[in-house]
DNA sequence: AATTTGACGTGACCGGAGTCACAATAGATG
DNA sequence: CATCTATTGTGACTCCGGTCACGTCAAATT
């Protein structure tokens, strides 16, 4: 499908570049769509292309030995991922998977490496995006550090929540991931992640708005929790 | 402690900057030593200089809200760490400590990057380094998702063999780390992996040779144990 | 040499999360 | 609307790793 300038400038990664450089990006750029549960980038595959999410929210996915998944990160749109491609020839490391329907852009490789040399402001923020992968991945292995769970998962839902919308004292998540998803982020199981939605939702912390909103109503209160002055 | 260009170029990563530039960082570099447990980069702080270690072994440590420590990653020697300062300017994620004496060389941030920017080949490196401390992150984690603990124990002692020496079917690794050291990187107690360790000495798998060695004999059983083919 | 310190070793107990099994929804799909 | 599938909700049981409480040992420190 034919993708065009304008269209990639809408990425906060590519609105700097000059017109010269999106067209020249463009002719190698192409959307596609992903059904719920589509893989987007493959694990141990030569992915030679970037993915920038559109909308929709993506998952990076790790798989252990014995086939039990593991949750890496979250994609919101506007971002973008498997960049790791642009700074060396090894595989992608960790499959992405669509956990809503979701549009992408795919960018080839080695024509954004080139823009990347010569325009410091894209491999100034490419730079960036890796080095805030790898304080959000010690902030996430942090979590998993805490031996109370709920707490855990109250840290989780306060982290999704900074990602997205937020008040003063409350928040929503629009389309928020499914128990399961946010289990294999923290290493638990999907029954466990319920047990604790059900306990927050009692307390009139969170609750359910329709079907693809969560609502966070005492996110002082989250917040408590996940810091551990309260237990659940 | 006046620190030389020569001693800059024993670094991989500078060894290829031509005699000017490391003239140039030299005075901007210093020498120090630290007992072990000492604090070698902050968290929180805004280190405002890379450290690149010359003898002994540093570990990335993160502390949860309620006290508990969590292992990172393991720093060999003519490595280098908080290469994050180079990409943004937010406060270094995680501690620094050394895990045995070390001496380590500080090389400012400013000149580095000075550096690093006129010098692809430096910022090729730097690059490569950071998307490697993501793919390491990647494996570390997904060790982390599996259920079975001793297999766990054997994954990491197999990732630390690779990192240091290795022969057809065994391996050494010098000045290893303490169990408290492995338990945090991998979300266990201290006790436990005495135990594991214990099982492996049993079977003849490692030993303890002397004060700082520790001999990994059969190197293809301990794959088979992190594989999961077969249970301790 | 005596003392202290920190790492390693080991048993007993217990709690809490995983697992299993199943019910109840809610969304998709024809 | 009827059917099918995925997600959520919930109870019971089990087990295994954390915790605690020691003891041992080697190395550093006085």
């Amino acid at each position: 499908m034919q993708v065009t300038p304008e269209l990639l400038s809408r990425f906060t990664l590519l609105k700097p570049l000059p017109r010269e450089a999106l067209e020249h990006l463009a002719p190698h750029a192409a959307l596609a769509r992903y059904g719920r549960r589509a893989v987007v980038l493959e694990a141990g595959a030569r992915e030679d292309r970037i993915c920038f999410l559109f909308e929709g929210r993506l998952q990076g996915v790790g798989f252990t030995i014995d086939g039990r998944e593991v949750g890496l990160y979250f994609v919101e749109p506007g971002d973008f991922c498997g960049e790791l491609a642009l700074f060396d020839d090894n595989p992608q490391p960790e499959f992405v998977i669509a956990t809503t329907a979701a549009s992408v852009v795919f960018v080839a490789r080695n024509p954004l490496r080139e823009v990347m040399l010569q325009n410091s402001s894209v491999s100034n923020v490419v730079g960036r995006k890796l080095a805030g992968r790898v304080r959000q991945m010690t902030v996430q292995r942090t979590l998993l550090g805490l031996s109370n769970v709920p707490q855990r998962v109250c840290g989780q839902l306060y982290l999704l929540i900074n990602e997205a919308r937020r008040k003063d004292d409350s928040g929503e998540i629009v389309n928020p991931p499914t128990h399961k998803e946010i289990a294999i982020m923290l290493n638990l199981s999907r029954e466990t992640v319920t047990r604790v939605f059900q306990a927050l939702q009692s307390r009139r912390i969170i609750r359910r708005d329709g079907p693809g909103r969560l609502i966070v109503a005492d996110l002082a209160s989250l917040r408590h929790f996940a810091e551990g002055e309260e237990e659940l």
